[in-house]
RNA sequence: GGCGGGAUUCCCGAGCGGUCAAAGGGGUCUGACUGUAAAUCAGAUGGCUACGCCUUCCCAGGUUCGAAUCCUGGUCCCGCCA
């Protein structure tokens, strides 16, 4: 299909057929009536680099627009981060050096190319506007007030539970807004969680006189554990630049209830009807494989995975942990520790626990020193999923 | 500005001056089981060539035979009132 020979009401609805709102209503068709590439802005926020697949739920949409012919306007929030995001509830973060913010935004750009189409995309740094005299800033502040901004649900169940919010906080979706007015944005999108700040943009762009944008928010993403939302700090996310085995391992775990949501945001497909929940999840995890590093990769990746997992093998590519030929006698807490990095108290428990094997055959149950000679060569593991070869020179 | 409350191990959160490496929960790890790194069940969870030794309870001092627990002074945080 050629979309860009789409009719306005027919883009609109293409475009927000997966979406959760697209607000004003008939706002983005009117946007695509004006018959010219739409700016549609995404803000990032360079404290967190790495981008997992929940980003890129919002990524792929804009993607969508760009292939319709429309430019991505990308919001480098360097200001705002290098003022320190309060957010945090207890842990105050640092704020952030000039060069952290510029290699991490460098870093979520190459990770946004995946994605993306690298010729029709504008990047800006909010910096550029953010750093405007108080008197422009009391304009700005007008434009909303308090009561409208803690009415926001995250914000008033803070406030009912007497934990923290800086006046800077209140002021982050004014200045979200603003970058709307600067950068002209015709379109925001994000997550069904900013719908709020999008929505408040719209205030700010009125009270400077420039046009609305239209909002489009999209569905949280649902981490590996398929209750939570995704996210780095939660623990359950799939990070884009993560090895082949890795990522299939690690979407292979979501639980099955979550399989639909998956595919149907990652994929913009439900599930293949003639295909259990396994197969499913198997053709899930290929194809993800497949579009974060490269079609040739997905079938390694399952392979690795099916070795390590069904059939109880062992991977391919092992690290390897040196013992030295001088000693004699290996002792087991000693070599678990320098082989995967972990305390020897630790590697003492597992040994105790039965979480240590040479060859596939459990050791620690007798003595923990042993001959070097019985170690030479062997493959070392630790639990189910950590592989080392040992040489000993 | 006034008055109160608090800081504990990865996180949350118990903790009589000795029996505290410190309850409980979460997380994590290991085992069993499974199509799965899910769910469930069980165990473990400061460090150390280890039936013992070493370092922890915001920081610095002090009292004591002995302090996470008491005192003094700092630092940071929270609430209430103004």
């Amino acid at each position: 299909m050629g979309p860009e020979l789409l009719t306005p009401a027919a883009a609109a609805a293409w475009l927000a057929r997966d979406a959760v709102d697209s607000l004003p209503a008939g706002e983005l068709e009117r946007k695509l009536e004006l018959g010219r590439p739409l700016r549609v802005k995404l803000g990032i926020d360079p404290t967190a680099p790495d981008i997992h697949l929940g980003h890129t739920v919002v990524l792929r949409k804009l993607r969508e627009f760009q292939d319709l012919g429309h430019l991505v306007v990308l919001i480098i929030g360097d200001y705002t981060a290098r003022v320190g995001d309060p957010s945090g509830r207890s842990d105050t973060r640092p704020s952030l050096s000039a060069d952290e913010i510029e290699r991490n935004a460098r870093t979520f750009q190459e990770q946004a190319f995946l994605v993306l189409d690298r010729e029709r995309i504008e990047v800006r740094h909010n910096g550029e506007w953010l750093n405007m005299a108080m008197a422009e800033l009391f304009k700005l502040m007008r434009t909303a007030t308090v009561a409208q901004i803690i009415e926001r649900e995250d914000f008033s169940k803070r406030m009912a539970a007497h934990t923290p919010v800086s006046v800077l906080e209140l002021l982050y979706p004014l200045l979200q807004g603003y970058d709307s007015v600067a950068v002209r944005a015709d379109v925001e999108l994000g997550g069904t969680d900013q719908k709020f700040n999008l929505l408040l943009a719209r205030d700010v762009q009125r009270a400077y006189g420039v046009a609305e944008q239209a909002v489009l928010t999209m569905p949280i993403l649902p981490g590996t554990d398929g209750e939570r939302r995704m996210s780095k700090s939660l623990g359950n996310y799939v990070g884009v630049t993560e090895a082949p085995e890795d990522m299939y391992g690690k979407t292979l775990s979501v639980p099955d209830s979550a399989l639909g949501t998956w595919y149907r945001l990652l994929l913009g497909e439900p599930p293949p009807p003639d295909l259990g929940p396994r197969d499913a999840k198997r053709a899930l995890a290929r194809a993800l494989v497949a579009r974060f590093h490269c079609r040739e990769a997905a079938e390694p990746a399952e392979r690795a995975f099916d070795r390590v997992h069904i059939e109880g093998g062992i991977p391919e590519d092992l690290p390897e942990v040196v013992w030295p030929a001088a000693e004699p006698v290996v002792h087991l807490p000693a070599l678990v520790s320098r082989a995967f990095g972990v305390s020897t108290s630790e590697a003492r428990r597992n040994l105790a626990q039965g979480g240590v094997r040479l060859d596939g055959e459990q050791v620690g149950n007798g003595s923990l020193d042993v001959p070097v000679s019985e170690v030479a060569d062997t493959v070392l593991q630790l639990g189910k999923r950590r592989f080392a070869r040992v040489r000993v020179e």
